[in-house]
DNA sequence: TTTATATGCGATTAATTTAATCGTATATAA
DNA sequence: TTATATACGATTAAATTAATCGCATATAAA
């Protein structure tokens, strides 16, 4: 309970090389995997989902693959994480209601409370926190 | 990801339920399960398990069940969740150091250090902060 | 002392979630 | 035109979590 995934791991593994080799490099998701040992097609998706998130830039064809956008650091982690594994919380009432047990719930509002410092926690600390 | 268990939350409500009863009071697995739609076989290993570790105090026999012992409220969340699932941290590596990529990995100190926040924050947490 | 009701617990199975792979398409530099 | 890289939906595999089963033990009450 309470782990982040392999893909968060790998995302961040990425992210921190991508700026360890300087925020303007072009590098391929194949020197990443291969240095890491994460499988290829793994880590390519992963950085698809940043893509599009604009919080890395790819770039295609030979020489190609992916590169930091001006403003990933300053990406908060509640983010970062939502975008890949998307709602953060300890429990899905969190964000849906469709527990049959609602009302009954005698935990609901008590595990929300801490719910919501851990999403302060993870809001207060941005990707650079990670990164540099 | 970073969500609890359900075993973790049955155990909480459970311990809330025996709070709100009366702490003197004894309940019987069946009264919660039933109440909460818990699966009843479940809830009697988690408390099984609460048992063996002083934070529930069993009554076999008929008009038996559980009730809460005296300093349960007083123990901090990190224990109530390890008792139930083990070390708690965000990747394996805080606690275990078999991983092949250990050395070259680029992003355990940063989770570890993230780790020392949740831990320092459900240190501090007491089951009490739940239950009552 | 028998019966009914409760917990104790190891072993197994089911369900769900997470991780990884596959196949095919598209972009582009050389 | 070819080689190399990303794009991405669909599928399969693996791991984790949830739930069940079966039998044992304790004990209050009839």
């Amino acid at each position: 309970m309470l782990k982040i995934t392999r893909k968060v791991e790998y995302a961040l593994i990425a992210m921190r090389y991508l700026q360890n080799e300087g925020r303007n490099k072009t590098v391929s998701v194949k020197e990443i995997a291969d240095k890491y040992s994460i499988p290829r097609a793994l880590l390519a998706k992963i950085l698809q989902q940043l893509g599009k998130h604009k919080i890395v830039k790819s770039v295609q064809g030979p020489a190609g693959g992916y590169r930091l956008s001006k403003n990933s650091n300053n990406i908060k982690m509640t983010n970062f994480f939502e975008i890949l594994e998307g709602p953060l919380g300890l429990m899905d009432c969190y964000f849906e209601s469709n527990c049959e047990q609602l009302n009954n719930c005698n935990i609901r509002v008590p595990i929300n409370r801490i719910n919501d410092n851990i999403r302060d926690m993870f809001n207060k600390l941005k990707l650079s926190d990670i990164t540099y």
